[in-house]
DNA sequence: GTATTATCTAAGTCT
DNA sequence: TAGATAATAC
């Protein structure tokens, strides 16, 4: 331990936060404001204890996200030293349960070298069921399905019990669907069939097993004398309930969370199971963190005049001793594209006035899909960034395909494994004989592993040429799997790759695409062998029971997979070991707990924030609110909230209107943009009515809100020319004369030479696109060649 | 069984 | 728009 004197650590800390982490002994909930340091509560709470001498194998900490969990297990390090941290169990609720039933599944009936389906495989399970009965996909559309059986799970409902509960039946018949509790069965035993288990059976399946096996369960209340939540206003049903039994025995159970922070309502969550806490334990000692460290005055004050229009809450009284800071910016663009220019040409401006670095921006959004016009902007600013979230390494097609052939090799009854790659590469086993592979596996009431293990043995009408090929794929599959348990993960791994032809199939595509994948699998490998070659020192969550569960030691490929079968975000490092000065883009759900001095969020708009499924009840507009909190509570120093008038959405340019969430805003909390002028176009509604929103009356943000450009307010360049503009703009530039920005265009041409308030003098070497799209490459001698956007660079001709 | 082309439809957030 | 699927040709 880092203290000796018990001053030491609690100096640092305000009186409630002191009471917080002191206050060790039953039930505790902490109600934890927005920045109010409650991370540091349960860092300094894990450390009271080691220090009052809990041994760190009984102390229990979930998080949400794999990432709040890395982040808690860094802290914790640095603050008690990275052995004892390494004994604590930390991690999120699906990897902590997922290990607990790797150990333990075989007492309900799993075999422990089950496979987790990630929601792809899910879903995929679940289009083939609707085909394989004949169902409609429009009626029964695999989304809605899942989310229904996923509703279920959370809830710890079993298909059984769905097919028993009337009201679930009824609202199946009315809404058309009537074959969904069916659905649900079949589903489930396939996956039963397939050895898999999804998310949500890693934490149903574990409140199976602590319901039926009793031992089990005061097995784990013992040896989890303290169990700690983060997010708590994240739990649903299953995770509240786990909860509840694991801390029976001792109460020594401690919830850390925010109501206004409740996002995750969609995935099942419950906001009632913090608003109840008291209920369950009434002896529950309860600490409200409202001193808020992290933002300025002005943004904990327009936070919580956002927050207050929700109804369902409970009161608290977040404040801070912080400056009052500068007022929040509201940018506002006529595109999408534009938006994205606005925010680059911000974060070049801020980061040469305020000296700051890249890795104190972030742009936050409410979808993914957002970050391409924030990429594209950034990127050629040549501003560096890092996209989180999104499609994740783990996610790319032929990571997937190598990651099939392991858990294949681990588990052949992995039946969505199977499908992926009995025909990838090609070996001539196609649609026709993967159909009968799977009616007879279905006639017969056995896998379509064990079919294939013996095809002949099954009427399936399969040629005898095909035959061969399947017979090959089996032979090939069983050398993988009788090649884990001897070796160490890398050497098999690579024997996979390169003998199923993937590595083959992929060197030969010459694309750029092709490269790229190439490219991947060749990471993947290096994860396996730097897996295989590092001296693992397994923190408690990843420490093995007394008894090996799987194939091989601790460094086989099936612990490997163990170990990235949750991971669907990339802990991307790298490549030099320091840290990367990047600009962070992420959607708003996985900015949750973190913070950063500059903040955008963008896409303020109706229909996208709110997103439009969320308009049509109370709860769900709440919870878009909370989100809005949660983003932008983010900011320590500036915030900056962005709209566009319209927008690409399906391919075709829609108009939008400011989200009302800007209107909600305590108004003088906000910078507008300036007043109008007469002249300005923008001013002109009929081009799409940004002004009027029907219901919501007067809009006093639109109405008082005019568009000037916010990004040119140094000396002008020289005289604007007429520029042709990109037609799928057409409409909007014409009415508006061009855009605003592209007012500043000068009129280059081939061999002009400029001056760049950065680069210096350089010469125009080659020009690219129109209007206010317009590039130019230029030569600036010492400082090389740079593709700079017209519209951006501020160029000044001198000849 | 495979390759190419035409057509459709979806972008909501995370484990 | 782009990725996914269905239809068609080979």
């Amino acid at each position: 331990m880092m203290f000796d004197n018990e001053n030491d650590y609690l100096k640092g800390l305000n009186e409630v936060q002191q009471q917080a982490v002191i206050n060790t002994e039953g039930p505790v909930m902490i109600i934890a404001g927005a920045g109010s340091g409650k991370t540091r509560v349960i860092t300094y709470r894990i450390a009271h204890l080691l220090k009052n001498g809990v041994d760190a194998f009984n102390i229990l900490t979930l998080t949400f996200t794999n990432k709040a969990s890395r982040e808690m297990k860094e802290r914790i390090a640095t603050l008690i030293g990275g052995s004892e941290a390494r004994n604590l169990w930390m991690g999120t609720f699906h990897s902590v349960f997922a290990k607990i039933l790797r150990i333990e599944s075989e007492r309900i009936g799993y075999q422990n070298n089950f496979t987790i389906y990630d929601t792809a495989d899910a879903k995929n399970l679940i289009k083939s069921l609707i085909k394989e009965n004949g169902l409609s996909d429009e009626v029964y559309k695999p989304n809605l399905v899942y989310n229904r059986i996923s509703g279920a799970k959370n809830n710890l409902v079993s298909w059984q019990a769905y097919q028993n509960n009337k009201e679930l039946v009824a609202e199946d018949y009315s809404s058309q669907k009537p074959q969904l509790g069916k659905l649900y069965e079949l589903y489930q035993k396939r996956l039963f069939a397939s050895a898999a288990m999804d998310f949500d059976d890693l934490l149903f399946n574990t409140n199976v097993l602590f319901r039926d096996c009793p031992d089990l369960l005061s097995k784990y209340q013992h040896k989890f004398k303290y169990v700690m939540v983060d997010e708590y206003q994240d739990t649903n049903y299953a995770q509240y309930l786990i909860v509840k039994k694991l801390a029976a025995a001792f109460e020594n159970v401690c919830v850390v969370g925010d109501d206004s922070q409740s996002i995750y309502a969609f995935r099942g969550a419950n906001i009632q199971n913090i608003l109840n806490f008291k209920k369950d334990y009434p002896e529950a000692k309860t600490f409200a963190l409202e001193q808020n460290y992290r933002s300025t005055k002005v943004i904990v004050n327009a936070a919580n005049s956002i927050i207050k229009n929700n109804q369902n809450q409970i009161k608290k009284n977040v404040w801070t001793d912080n400056l009052e800071g500068e007022k929040i910016k509201v940018l506002r663009t006529f595109s999408d594209t534009e938006e994205g220019w606005n925010v680059a040409q911000n974060i070049f401006d801020i980061k040469n006035n305020a000296q700051a670095r890249n890795k104190q921006f972030a742009i936050l959004y409410r979808t993914n899909a957002q970050s391409r016009a924030m990429e594209e902007a950034l990127r050629k600013m040549s501003i560096d960034y890092r996209v989180y979230g999104g499609l994740s390494f783990y996610q790319r097609k032929e990571i997937k395909d190598l990651l099939a052939y392991f858990r294949l090799a681990l588990n052949p009854n992995d039946e969505e494994a199977l499908k992926r790659v009995i025909n990838y590469p090609m070996r001539g086993i196609g649609q026709t004989t993967i159909d009968r592979i799977v009616l007879a596996a279905g006639e017969n009431g056995k896998s379509m592993w064990e079919v294939i293990e013996n095809v002949t043995a099954y009427n399936t009408g399969i040629n005898s040429g095909t035959t061969a090929k399947i017979n090959d794929f089996v032979a090939m599959i069983k050398s993988f799997g009788v090649m884990i348990p001897a070796q160490e993960a890398y050497p098999v791994a690579e024997h996979i790759a390169k003998h199923t032809g993937i590595m083959r199939e992929l060197y030969n595509d010459k694309s750029p695409e092709g490269v790229s994948r190439y490219d991947n699998i060749q990471e993947l490998l290096n994860g396996v062998k730097e897996f295989t070659d590092d001296d693992l020192v397994r923190t408690a969550t990843e420490q093995l029971p007394e008894e090996p569960v799987l194939a091989g030691n601790e460094k086989s490929l099936a612990y490997f997979m163990q170990d990235i079968a949750l991971l669907t975000d990339s802990e991307q490092k790298d490549e030099d070991g320091k840290e990367a000065d990047k600009v962070t883009l992420m959607t708003i759900h996985s900015a949750k707990g973190l913070e950063f001095p500059y903040v955008f969020v963008v896409g303020l708009e109706e229909n996208l924030f709110p997103s439009q499924m969320t308009l049509n009840n109370r709860e769900d507009l709440e919870e878009e609110r909370r989100l809005f909190y949660v983003a932008i509570t983010r900011a320590e120093k500036k915030l900056m909230l962005s709209y566009a008038t319209s927008r690409f959405k399906y391919g075709q340019l829609i108009n939008c209107e400011p989200s009302r969430f800007l209107d909600e805003i305590d108004q003088q909390f906000l910078d507008l943009p300036s007043a109008p002028k007469k002249s300005n176009l923008f001013d002109d509604d009929e081009t799409g009515g940004w002004g009027n929103r029907g219901s919501f009356g007067a809009n006093s943000f639109t109405k008082k809100t005019n568009y000037t450009p916010q990004s040119v307010n140094k000396p002008l360049p020289p005289k604007p020319v007429p520029v042709a503009v990109p037609k799928n703009l057409t409409r909007l530039t014409s009415n508006t004369g061009g855009s605003a920005v592209a007012d500043e265009i000068p009129n280059l041409s081939l061999g002009n030479l400029v001056e760049h308030a950065r680069f210096g003098n350089g010469q125009i070497v080659a020009l690219e696109g129109t209007g206010p799209n317009q590039k130019a490459t230029i030569d600036f001698g010492a400082n090389g060649k740079k593709q700079l956007i017209l519209r951006f660079a501020k160029l000044k001709v001198v000849g």
